[in-house]
RNA sequence: GUGGAUGUAGCUCAGCUGGCAGAGCACCAGGUUGUGGCCCUGGGGGUCGCGGGUUCAAGUCCCGUCAUUCACCCCA
């Protein structure tokens, strides 16, 4: 059987890099105008950087990451989100003792072992985001509207904003008690995940689909009854932020992220045309993360954003990305008696290619008519004509394809010629 | 991890109750020995996902397996 790529993954290929190069440049140029800067960590990490920080508990920890020894034996995991590492690089590299806050974006692969599904991939792309030093409620709806922003240029129009506060590790801990009180009594009508979430991790019993613990948690304490005074005006301002500024969103307080840093808010941007694996955007509020790493109390907001997923919406949404470029000119080299033609042809291209225009020919020398055929199919605006009448003369037809004129032009002239007829070509 | 659907040419797919592997598009060449698109003619291209079984004979039936996909779960 022939080699394929590994189950979850997938090449990507032209003409759809060129949708990705597309889709990147809109994200570094929105970062760019937020004033947030790139970088760039190791694409494996040790395996306790996410243990610590996404949580032994989480599914994530549990049964999703790649994790492996190296030859001496450290215990290493291909990156299963973008988070934590920036945390680390930021500590290790001093950066909690410089100014602040600090804004960084990221690109580049996550992997996590899961059933592979539409907009689920083992290895996947990811954009992201984080402000590291900033407590304050307006970085957490500066990194919402630059999602937002994001989704908008990119055409995805109808974006649905899912907000909730899931409190401070103090207010966590009572609201956990208390829920723990409430659903303990009816520990039998869970299934069998959440009899086992309720000791290690009862928020997530929260979000269960299973009909049953859906109906047990009907009247169940919410965590955003139970924030303490600091959570709860974060919370509010927060929203009044996002109100005063037209952004309607939706209060979910089902929504308990997967990963356990996140303190306070938390969020995701989901797009429903995009079927079951429909969240653009997730992220939220990291209070703890900088601390849990042994650094200072520093506080911290993002989000990650799959750019398959984004890439799988733009085709359904109301800007689909155009892909593959025009070729400007096309060098037809024609056989000639001897090799005189295709010299003078590379020459030409040369020089086209060295003005700045994109130009391509046929290193086959097919006949005339297969090149015109090419020059065709790479929608070139123009075709140069080389042969040997040309070279006894010392010009060089051009011919424009898409209004069909022809005419001789002097050799040394060609160049200029041809520019100026691009240039017009986009009026 | 659970359940359903689907795997035949580069792509989209046809192949009925087992009987010589097909079409459209794409690609190449010719029709026009120096001119693209439209048209006509011809051509190249396949271990029918993989492995096993039943049978004189399997793309077709049975079992297994891998992959894709939809939903669950989870998440980006």
């Amino acid at each position: 059987m022939q080699l394929k790529a590994p189950r979850g993954t997938s090449d990507t290929l032209p003409p759809d890099t060129a949708k990705w190069a597309y889709v990147e440049g809109v994200m570094r140029e929105v970062s760019r105008r937020f004033n947030y800067e790139e970088i760039r960590t190791p694409t494996f990490e040790h395996l306790e950087l996410f243990a610590r920080t996404v949580g032994e508990t989480t599914d994530i920890v549990e049964k999703e990451m790649y994790s492996f020894k190296d030859k001496t034996g450290r215990d290493l995991a291909l990156r299963p989100e973008g988070t934590a590492p920036v945390a680390r690089a930021f500590l290790e590299h001093g950066m909690a003792s410089g100014a602040l806050p600090k804004k960084f974006f990221y690109m580049g692969p996550m992997f996590r072992y899961e059933k592979p599904q539409a907009g689920r991939y083992r290895e996947h792309r990811q954009f992201g985001v984080e402000v590291l030093g900033s407590p304050s409620p307006y970085s957490d709806v500066e990194v919402i509207v630059l999602a937002m922003d994001l989704a908008d240029e990119l055409g995805l129009t109808g974006t649905e904003l899912y907000l909730n506060s899931i409190g401070c590790p103090s207010c966590r801990a009572d609201y956990k008690a208390k829920l723990i009180a409430y659903l303990q009594p009816k520990k039998e009508g869970l299934c069998e995940d959440c009899k086992s979430r309720l000791e290690r991790n009862p928020l997530r019993v929260l979000d269960c689909k299973q009909e049953s613990c859906r109906c047990a948690i009907v009247g169940a304490p919410s965590m955003l009854d139970g924030l303490c005074t600091d959570c709860r005006i974060h919370w509010d301002e927060m929203r009044r932020i996002l109100t005063s500024l037209g952004i309607e969103f939706q209060v979910d307080n089902a929504l308990v992220r997967g990963l356990d840093y996140y303190t306070r808010t938390v969020f995701e941007l989901k797009w429903p045309p995009l079927g079951a694996q429909n969240t653009l955007v997730g992220g939220g509020r990291y209070d703890g993360l900088i601390a849990e790493l042994g650094g200072p109390a520093i506080p911290g907001v993002g989000f990650g954003m799959g750019i398959e997923r984004i890439l799988l919406a733009t085709e359904k949404g109301s800007k689909p990305i155009l892909a593959g470029g025009a070729v400007d000119v096309f060098v037809v080299g024609l056989k000639g008696a001897d090799d005189r033609v295709s010299q003078d042809t590379f020459g030409l291209v040369r020089k086209i290619r060295k003005s700045g225009l994109v130009c391509e020919f046929d290193p086959l020398q097919r006949s005339m008519k297969a090149q015109m055929k090419q020059a065709d199919r790479m929608n070139a605006k123009f075709v140069a004509i080389i042969g040997d009448d040309e070279i006894a003369q010392g010009v060089v037809a051009v011919r424009s394809m898409a209004e069909s004129w022809q005419k001789t032009v002097a050799a040394s002239d060609v160049v200029r010629v041809l520019r100026e007829g691009v240039l017009n070509c986009g009026k």
